[in-house]
DNA sequence: TTGTATGCGTTATCAC
DNA sequence: GTGATAACGCATACAA
């Protein structure tokens, strides 16, 4: 009907006017508080819909110790893994009356501090953050006093819990399983060594390849990006001495070996075999299916949030300055076609 | 040092009271305020870093007119679609100095108010919807006093604008590049006609088959989920009147559907040509590349966006109640190798 | 250049 | 059962 109708926006006093009541009344009897007139709660509700009146949640939260938001902080949202966690998360924050602030931060560490910043600023409950590789100071120090959880990667300078993959048994039981199947000339795509996680996969291929008298030094370390292991893969497939299998270290990695591969016309397992890391719902669907390292996301995602959650609900535990272990999750291999048994040759 | 140290939590009037300064000062100093002592400013701020003084955001948002925060309210985050419009939101947020709240609605309506209201609670900054099909009367309500935007899906009682994507076009599309192979007998199995994306895109199909005289009715239709797919698909594919073409209406269900085959033991394009929805990466990678209908994902999420912030920023325009013309973004077709020419048999 | 007083919307404490 | 009043932490209009 009116045409400039720019919500006048509702508060309790507004309706204890209204109602001639006061608004300790009011503020009572939306809270079902036990000793208030039943009528005069029908009253005050009624008006409240009525009014499309709405509580302040920056005046409530002001009265608490916190905030009513968890903070996700991870490095990619397209990625499937980050994804998932992302999902889980999602469900038991919404089940337990939290909101979800997500922040994507590509790794970048000035952004991964003003996210974080925000979420100290917002008085967060809580917050579950995978650290870029070398986080600024004042990312530490923000994080140190609030109460979080690390995901995935592990920054020893924090206090934090961790939860994470046990990445070198995941690599070392893929390269393995390519010895098993007769490879000798195995080469390593993965990511950098200035996480912890880049470091352990590493140590799992070279550890399972020495302890075969293998050559381990056919590695190529890089961003975890498409590009980079297309780059690598297509120069460690127009060699001269191709290796006859590939143990990728991440799924972006993957995504470039395959792009790779069927630029260079190479077929898979034929050609060269191959295992990914990690299980988008698509590797089973490549060709033969990927043979690949599932990581034990949904049980990483239920542990990481009900762990948080945990501490959320009591009385802050400071436990120690000690750099706590982390829980290691164990990663499985799928077997699936692009590892090929190699006849001597 | 100390073992219990439970965060004395500081605030203006601590840093005030060790400064032997006013609040107001120490408000100003903070804020940079230009008719402030430069010496002042440092020394409060040297303070404040010490004692690690984080302003709280419930005090500052209470003063305002709306929070630091933009809501982002999809039915899922797995899906490649909304993962990288969530990228792109959150980018955007960031930039602005936003943070970036996320609900994951699944379609469950429950979740959609519960999680709007939390939005509104928090008076966010803006809200970006992909609704469900019925929406409560609640949301619709709580909506319609927000600034917001519809995104994908248009609910048409509500009045804000939307960006949505042009179905129709695609599925026709799709349908039509078939047709022109050769194609005669072709199946669609998209969404269910409660959403008008389903409606159009169903319509796209339809429309290009009775253009040319065939029988449009070879239509499953279910809920956008892997499952109703496969199931679909294997029924399609095992009876006697094999279609020779199918045309997908969404990207779950194209996954269904090559898993459907993959179980079925048919090959594509050899056995049965096929069109997708959307374009996740790995589409290309799927044998000799799925021929697919692409979605202008990146130019919808920085429209939106946009269109949000742009509003944001400015004094709260209350476009009429009138539902406005949505924007339509057109897809594209990719000619890769799944949809083959059917020669005369 | 700095300080005083006030108000934002709620909830909690103490009356009555 | 209900109502004054204070307090949460911050920013600003209004002095000084």
């Amino acid at each position: 009907m009116d045409t400039v109708s720019s919500k006048p926006v509702v508060t309790i006093r507004d309706l204890a006017g209204t109602l001639g009541l006061s608004h300790t009344t009011v503020s009572r009897a939306l809270a079902d508080h036990p000793k208030i007139k039943a009528e005069t709660k029908l009253r005050v509700r009624a008006l409240a819909r009525e009014l499309g009146y709405v509580p302040n949640g920056s005046a409530q939260s002001m009265r608490g110790q916190h905030g009513p938001t968890i903070g996700l902080i991870i490095p990619d949202i397209q990625n499937d893994f980050y994804a998932s966690i992302a999902k889980t998360v999602a469900d038991a924050a919404a089940a337990r009356g939290f909101q979800l602030t997500l922040s994507v931060t590509e790794d970048n560490p000035e952004r991964e501090m003003d996210d974080l910043r925000a979420l100290i600023v917002a008085r967060a409950a809580g917050i579950i953050i995978t650290p870029t590789a070398s986080p600024k100071a004042q990312t530490l120090e923000l994080l140190a006093g609030a109460n979080a959880v690390q995901l995935v990667r592990q920054d020893e300078r924090l206090p934090h819990e961790a939860v994470v993959i046990d990445d070198y048994l995941g690599v070392s039981a893929a390269t393995r399983h390519l010895v098993t199947y007769g490879h000798r000339d195995i080469a390593y795509v993965g990511t950098g060594t200035d996480l912890s996680c880049g470091r352990d996969r590493l140590a799992g291929f070279r550890a399972v390849m020495i302890e075969h008298g293998l050559n381990p030094d056919r590695v190529a370390l890089g961003q975890p990006r498409p590009e980079f292991s297309h780059h690598a893969v297509h120069g460690l497939m127009s060699g001269s001495q191709r290796p006859t299998a590939l143990v990728m270290g991440s799924s972006s990695l993957t995504i470039g070996a395959l792009k790779a591969l069927r630029s260079l016309n190479l077929q898979w397992p034929e050609d060269v075999s191959i295992v990914g890391y990690g299980d988008p719902v698509w590797f089973e669907l490549m060709g033969s299916g990927l043979t690949t390292v599932r990581l034990p996301v949904q049980e990483m995602g239920a542990y990481v949030t009900s762990l948080l959650l945990a501490r959320t609900e009591l009385p802050r535990v400071t436990g120690g300055d000690a750099c706590p272990q982390p829980s290691r999750f164990a990663p499985s291999l799928v077997l699936r076609g692009s590892a090929r048994i190699l006849t001597a040759g």
